[in-house]
DNA sequence: AGCACGCCGACT
DNA sequence: GTCGGCGTGCTC
């Protein structure tokens, strides 16, 4: 400890809040002293709020108006390194300290006195009548009652109603005592057999163990099916042994319950649990724990990153690829992103695991900066599906159907077998465009210009973009023409109507997010389908999502091209990771399985890279594209979002940014826009986004920061920064 | 974020 | 005259 880590009695600290002060403030440091980034209260105005001691304070605020510290929580306080990483994530998202402060503390009722619950011990007392009764409860007390017992508890087990317990009390015969009511967690053992490993499993792990111990960034690469959960927890089992902490974070979705029940059958007890179904109790619970030290394992979705780990040994991220890592909302940030800067801080081993890894992660492997680890082949007896392409110029097909002949035979073949085939449209909804056939108007959402998509199940227009819904209209709005208004295109919904049509003794199921309200029935469904409920299954982007269909043996994907020639940067990484893991949904039974991609651009390189396995072929094209480009991985962007109630005056502003760009051309960076943000309304107010591209090299923030600062914002109109945008149409 | 301060419109 | 609209600024 040095001599700049604690504060005695009247010293003037710096205290930093969760408050959107946007510097920390200085207060006289409490009686008795305190611990530098110790958690405490402090008075800010007429209230009292949570605040970490950040360091000394700065002396230029007038003495005699510094008021005291209230009180020094009750638990250890932030480590240094997470006061970097809160730091060091401020300065590059460019969200204010504050804000990034109240991730990190943000378990409701965390300060809290910790809940109490009375427990029954054994005292010296002798009670002044011995009943049987009495006798049986000091009985139980002696044979087991070091540690107390609760009083529904204790009178179940000596057979007695509570009042006997409560009686024996005043004669001190059974002594209550208060003890915090948090259960301790239970250990995990890193020593207990694992599942039996493959050879490929065993080489993976021992890979992951060189790079422990210290900061070591490494990519686990694997397909569905090849067993990536159970090397990265052997790399877990080695971080235990090292008496480090490890996190684990998921998709939100992807924590389940089947995840904790591996991870007990590992390490025989479960891992601590942090996602937004947790109760507050539980919360608190755990928060304390990580800080403490006791809780070995966290799982978790981002959030889980700002725990207060006492000595963070590794991080996973499983699923890295996945675009729930970006938090699209108060502060923006990448959690993959952050866990790299995290663990740099720690000195922490972090595993990405993916099947489909990221280009950004992709190109770090290749850089050399990450370790590269290739769980190549699929675990157990099921194989990679043969997969084909069907060129869509070759079939004839009836107008308004999208399912081709070819796929037609297959699909009937695969049934009469009794096995299941999936058909896979990435396009919710009945119909993505309506047009007239009088005037050829689309309609078109009125809030955002995009198109509105039919869907006959909600018997409304929807736009995806904002939300926004409206009956469907039986006139054309815009030549007022009764009845000519027609569906153009498939959506989900409309390819379950042709398969009912083409396969009428088939059973189907349709899976698409919004034909559910709850996960829970979305769970039952998928439930259903694996027993087999189901000849054909019709879905969307969910059935990407990692699903054991044993009976499945073939995937169609109705329009391989969808996103291909989008303006979005993303796409075809995007269209290359779901056709990847769709078609792995294919035969991981024994059942031999096939996946048949209709394309009218069979020769397109991510077709032909999907097809031809070849994925380090379609990394390759993309990667050197986006060099051509400037673009991440190999530039970087960032994106200013403009919301406000009011379109036009986001417009102005927009453009008045364009226009002084001067501090952007200092470092040569371009900006693109203003033009409607890819959600262009958000719960009631618009938003308009700028991109600005510039070279991977430049001092991005500093420059933005000098940029936006020439702009004087209306009170009603916000701007945040988005620093490495998920997508940029 | 709260909360006070302060400067202009319609009311007992 | 004053009650109250919410724009502006401060909190150590």
């Amino acid at each position: 400890m040095s001599g700049q880590d604690w504060f005695a009695d009247g010293a003037r600290v710096s205290v930093l809040t969760a408050e959107p002060v946007g510097r920390p403030l200085d207060y006289l440091a409490p009686e008795g002293g305190c611990w530098a980034r110790a958690f405490v209260m402090v008075p800010l105005g007429p209230r009292k709020v949570l605040g970490v001691v950040w360091g000394a304070g700065d002396g230029d605020f007038a003495a005699a108006k510094l008021r005291r510290v209230l009180q020094v929580m009750d638990v250890p306080p932030m480590k240094a390194d997470m006061r970097q990483f809160l730091m060091r994530m401020a300065a590059y998202t460019m969200t204010p300290l504050p804000q990034v402060l109240r991730l990190a503390t943000r378990a409701p009722g965390l300060f809290d006195a910790p809940g109490l619950r009375k427990i029954y011990r054994l005292g010296a007392g002798e009670p002044p009548r011995m009943t049987d009764a009495r006798a049986r409860v000091l009985e139980v007390l002696r044979d087991h009652g070091g540690a107390g017992f609760q009083l529904g508890e204790l009178a179940a087990l000596a057979g007695v109603t509570t009042s006997v317990v409560k009686g024996m009390l005043t004669s001190g015969a059974v002594v209550e005592a208060d003890v915090p009511r948090d259960a301790p967690f239970e250990r995990l053992d890193p020593s207990l057999p694992g599942k039996v490993l493959s050879e490929a499993q065993k080489a993976a792990v021992a890979r992951l163990e060189d790079g422990s111990g210290g900061f070591a960034p490494v990519l686990l690469k694997g397909v569905t099916g090849s067993g990536k959960t159970e090397v990265y927890l052997e790399a877990v089992a080695d971080c235990l042994r090292q008496g480090r902490q490890a996190l684990v974070l998921l998709p939100e979705i992807a924590l389940s319950s089947e995840f904790l029940a591996r991870v007990e059958a590992r390490f025989g007890a479960k891992p601590g649990e942090w996602h937004s179904g947790v109760t507050q109790t539980e919360r608190r619970r755990l928060w304390k724990a990580t800080a403490t030290g006791e809780v070995q394992m966290v799982a978790g979705a981002r959030s889980a990153l700002f725990l207060p780990f006492r000595d963070l040994g590794l991080i996973v991220v499983d699923e890295e690829h996945d675009t729930s890592y970006k938090q699209e909302e108060g502060v923006l940030y990448n959690a993959r992103d952050m866990a790299v800067l995290r663990a740099s801080l720690c000195g922490a081993q972090v595993v990405l695991a993916s099947a489909t890894p990221s280009l950004e992660t992709w190109a770090n492997a290749e850089a050399g900066k990450y370790a590269r680890v290739d769980l190549g082949a699929r675990f157990g007896a099921s194989k990679l599906p043969e997969m084909r392409p069907i060129d869509m110029r070759n079939e004839t097909i009836e107008s308004q159907h999208w399912i081709g002949p070819t796929l037609v035979g297959a699909v009937i073949e695969r049934v009469r077998r009794g096995e299941q085939a999936m058909l896979f449209l990435n396009r919710r909804g009945y119909a993505p465009v309506t047009i007239c056939r009088a005037c050829g108007h689309q309609i078109g959402c009125e809030q955002c210009d995009a198109r509105m998509v039919e869907h006959r199940f909600l018997k409304q227009l929807v736009c995806h973009q904002c939300g926004e819904t409206k009956p469907i209209p039986t006139q054309c709005p815009n030549c007022q023409v009764e009845g000519k208004l027609a569906p153009v295109g498939p959506g989900v919904e409309r390819l379950a109507e042709e398969v009912r049509e083409r396969f009428p003794d088939s059973r189907m199921a349709v899976l698409s997010s919004d034909l559910f309200t709850t996960a829970r029935a979305l769970k039952e469904a998928i439930s259903d389908i694996a027993n087999g409920g189901a000849d054909i299954i019709i879905g969307t982007q969910i059935v990407a999502k990692g699903h054991n269909f044993p009976r499945l043996s073939l995937v169609g994907v109705i329009d391989a091209d969808l996103g291909l020639q989008g303006s979005d940067l993303r796409a075809a990484e995007r269209t290359f990771q779901l056709m990847r893991q769709v078609a792995g949904r294919a035969g991981r039974a024994e059942t031999e399985g096939l996946a048949l991609l209709q394309t009218y651009q069979p020769e397109h390189p991510v077709i032909r890279a999907i097809l031809g396995g070849d994925e380090e072929a379609f990394w390759r094209a993309e990667a050197a594209q986006r060099h051509a480009q400037h673009v991440p991985p190999y530039g970087r962007m960032a994106g200013i979002i403009l919301s406000g109630p009011d379109l036009k005056p986001l417009f102005d502003i927009g453009e008045a940014l364009s226009r002084q760009s001067g501090p952007l051309r200092e470092i040569e960076a371009t900006v693109y826009g203003p033009a409607p943000a890819p959600v262009a309304r958000v719960r009631g107010r618009h938003r308009v986004r700028l991109l600005v591209k510039a070279d991977k090299r430049a001092p991005l923030q500093a420059a933005l920061a000098r940029w936006v600062a020439q702009v004087r914002l209306p009170n009603n109109v916000r701007l945040a920064i988005d620093i490495d945008p998920q997508s940029f149409m």
